[in-house]
DNA sequence: AGCACGCCGACT
DNA sequence: GTCGGCGTGCTC
């Protein structure tokens, strides 16, 4: 037999199909050790065969590691992986597996287990045993009713373990732990009593299966309606995944899910410890585990017989990957729902402007949930004029209303949430002098001052400078900062209300394992009565004290040069408000802004999801974004500026060139007419990240039945620019254009 | 990835 | 003359 093996080096040159002899036959989806030219690697069967037409002569796998590790169905997931974002296979199957499996990597954890020996006559021992031996019979008694770990024991008994063991009343075994996920805080919930009229209505829809858009505001129960949904499956025999946009939100629905589905909830994220993650890939793998809770990866998670798909904040940006390999999670869930029959359900308050068009299209059946359970009012929105605030003399970080509300909700004993997308200290720090401003030394963008770290950082590739008292150009000592971040917010609040226990939740305080949980629970546990954070504190996050939420330069994501700032901004906006007010207790929203009349506001403001998205996909038509197109790059990065230049305006050609074709052969769209809208290379907006310089190609293809033939076009147009020196890649609709 | 092969500069 | 620099190509 013959195994068609892919092979564990991530290099375009061997991202082929090896055949390999394999006498006494393979599973598919096995891991093999093979022989690869005069080495031992490991490689996956992907195919099986009766024989090959390989010039040459087959060597044999040398090893079968793992039978029939990766499924039918996650091998066919490889293919549609590979073809639609132009990935390399040994890339896509890394995915499914958990980081550090390979060889030796991670393997499961044991521990010596001491139980009593069944043979061995307690009575008997009981009648003969010394008075100063009581500690023995003591320690027997309390091993009748199962074992325990070595460790614990000898922590309690000390050497009476070992004397016992020797008389082989007690015998020794190894056993295998396993690494659980912490999850330090969140609600008990509880059984819901009886589900609202609208959370029936949406639990009868989903179990029937299909694909589902479920609208429903911040605080309307949409969780309720998941583990309905997940439990119907469950008692089916199926299983569920779902995923939500942050790490942090796994801990809390961990609590939540816990009460229900008891050991039937694993949990899959990055920030687990690779012994933990490898568990409970492994509790998921032989069945153990049949809901799985986690961010983006998880939709790899192996479970068998899917029932239910949900992505919460389906809207939300994590769901596409950034770095390499790039894919897009809600893509992912609509393959596997379709193969295993699952429901997918796509749930937000504010769903992306993408996925209510398709849902307008007949692609998903539209559940709507448009009230608070209990009917509590959407927290009020005030939007304050910090334009207007300065010309009346307060030129500080707080509007005088946010400061009073802040006052207000310290005195009442409530909690409150500053949000601003923007950590450290300062965005830039610069000389008042000659205007020099302090700047990467390998990345073509200026550093962030941390001054609790006392450093200049670089927030995209994380190299740390020292901070200067004096400028190094001109020797001048007066320097300005930039924009605020999180670090000065906690400062500056801090000055104001002395008294308050201020928390400060972004990546520099999360980095340590477990960070999130760490913040999370103590703002939880109420140990502190502000919680001052960038984007991951928007997300979700369900604080029954929380009557006050804070936007700091609410148009920070407005103007972006990118097609989804309205649509990020009203998300946003949307997302962070209703994290207040979620209990008993009422909530407001204090928004500053310097454009408080921008229509964004205005709508956010009135939580008028339909009046924005009509205008939303008006303007997208008009100016033909996605969803009319698709939005393709060609990014280019070599270690000389030439070279990445010449080799982007070779691929920029052959695109024009193939774009001509197209003119002819597809409908007219406007102007120009052909499968193309428009076609650019230029620069990087950051034009060097790591030392290495950066150029890229974007255009915009129409979004119809064409669309994935021209793309296909266009990689191969991008895979044969390649070179050496060079990397180039091309992803569609990218998340971000830096 | 990693190793062999191959074609030009500084040494015994 | 030859040792060895690392560019190029190949791996069933």
């Amino acid at each position: 037999m013959v195994a068609q093996v892919i092979i564990d080096i991530s290099n375009d040159g061997v991202d082929r199909v090896f055949d390999y002899n394999v006498p006494d036959g393979v599973v598919l989806g096995s891991r093999v050790a093979v022989p690869f030219l005069n080495r031992r690697v490991q490689g996956y069967v992907i195919g099986v065969k009766e024989s090959s037409d390989y010039a040459g002569a087959l060597k044999d796998v040398s090893e079968v590691l793992d039978e029939g590790l990766i499924g039918g169905e996650m091998l066919a997931l490889m293919d549609f992986m590979t073809a639609k974002y132009n990935l390399r296979r040994i890339d896509v199957l890394r995915l499914f597996l958990p980081p550090n499996m390979r060889e030796g990597g991670v393997r499961e954890l044991k521990r010596r287990f001491v139980s009593l020996n069944p043979d061995f006559g307690i009575a008997e021992f009981a009648a003969s045993v010394k008075k100063s031996a009581q500690k023995q019979l003591e320690l027997i008694k309390i091993l009748q009713d199962g074992g325990d770990y070595l460790t614990n024991l000898n922590a309690l008994y000390g050497g009476t373990v070992n004397t016992l063991i020797k008389k082989g009343a007690l015998i020794v075994s190894d056993r295998r732990v396993r690494r659980t996920p912490n999850s330090a805080y969140g609600k008990t919930g509880g059984r819901a009593v009886e589900l609202t009229a609208d959370q029936k209505k949406c639990v009868d829809e989903i179990v029937k299966s299909g694909r589902f858009l479920l609208h429903g505001v911040t605080g309307s129960g949409k969780t309720e309606v998941y583990m309905r949904v997940i439990e119907h499956a469950v008692k089916n025999g199926r299983t569920a995944v779902m995923l939500v946009p942050e790490i942090s939100l796994t801990a809390q629905f961990y609590k939540l899910f816990k009460e229900r589905f008891f050991d039937d909830v694993a949990i899959i994220h990055s920030g687990l410890s690779a012994g933990e993650r490898f568990d409970e890939w492994s509790r998921i793998l032989n069945g153990e585990a049949r809901v799985v809770i986690g961010a983006r990866s998880a939709i790899f998670a192996p479970l068998k017989d899917l029932g239910v798909i949900i992505i919460d904040e389906e809207h939300d940006g994590s769901y596409a990957s950034e770095s390499n390999p790039r894919y897009n999670a809600k893509d992912v869930a609509a393959f596997r729902a379709e193969y295993n029959g699952a429901a997918l359900v796509l749930g937000s308050a504010t769903p992306s402007v993408d996925t209510y068009f398709s849902m307008k299209n007949g692609e998903y059946k539209l559940l709507s949930m448009p009230n608070r359970v209990n009917d509590k009012r959407l927290p009020k929105i005030e939007i304050v004029d910090m334009c207007r605030e300065l010309r009346e003399g307060n030129a500080g970080l707080f509007s005088r209303r946010l400061e009073d509300a802040v006052a207000r909700a310290l005195k009442e004993g409530n909690q409150a949430m500053i949000y601003l997308n923007r950590r450290g200290y300062s965005s830039f720090v610069m000389c008042r002098a000659c205007g020099y401003v302090a700047k990467c030394s390998d990345c073509d963008i200026s550093l962030t001052y941390h001054i609790d770290d006392g450093v200049l950082k670089c927030h995209y590739c994380g190299k740390k400078f020292h901070m200067i008292s004096e400028c190094p150009e001109c020797g001048g000592k007066n320097l300005r900062f930039g924009k605020t971040g999180t670090e000065k917010v906690v400062k500056e609040m801090g000055a104001l209300f002395p008294k308050a226990r201020i928390l400060r939740m972004d990546n520099d305080t999360t980095r340590e394992k477990d960070g999130h949980e760490k913040i999370l629970g103590a703002f939880y546990k109420k140990e502190a009565d502000i919680l001052v954070g960038t984007q991951m504190i928007a997300k979700g996050h369900d604080f029954s004290d929380v009557t006050l939420v804070g936007i700091l330069d609410a148009d920070m994501s407005l103007y972006f040069s990118d097609y989804r700032s309205s649509e990020r901004t009203f998300q946003l906006m949307t997302q962070v408000a209703g994290r207040a007010g979620r209990e008993k207790k009422s909530g407001e929203v204090v928004l500053q802004t310097y454009a408080p009349r921008h229509y964004v506001f205005r709508l956010a403001e009135r939580y008028d999801y339909g009046a924005f998205y009509e205008k939303e996909i008006n303007s997208r038509e008009v100016t033909k974004y996605p969803p009319f197109t698709v939005i393709v790059r060609v990014l280019v990065t070599a270690d000389e500026d030439a070279a990445a230049m010449k080799a982007v305006r070779k691929i920029y050609n052959g695109i024009k060139e193939f774009a001509e074709k197209t003119r002819t052969e597809t409908g007219r769209w406007d102007n120009g007419g052909g499968a193309f809208v428009y076609i650019g290379a230029m620069r990087s907006p950051v034009s060097k990240i790591q030392n290495k310089y950066r150029y890229q190609i974007l255009m915009r293809v129409k979004n119809d039945g064409n669309a994935e033939r021209i793309i296909n076009g266009v990689y191969g147009i991008a895979d044969a620019g390649q070179g050496k020196g060079l990397t180039v890649f091309t992803e569609i609709n990218p998340q971000s254009l830096v």
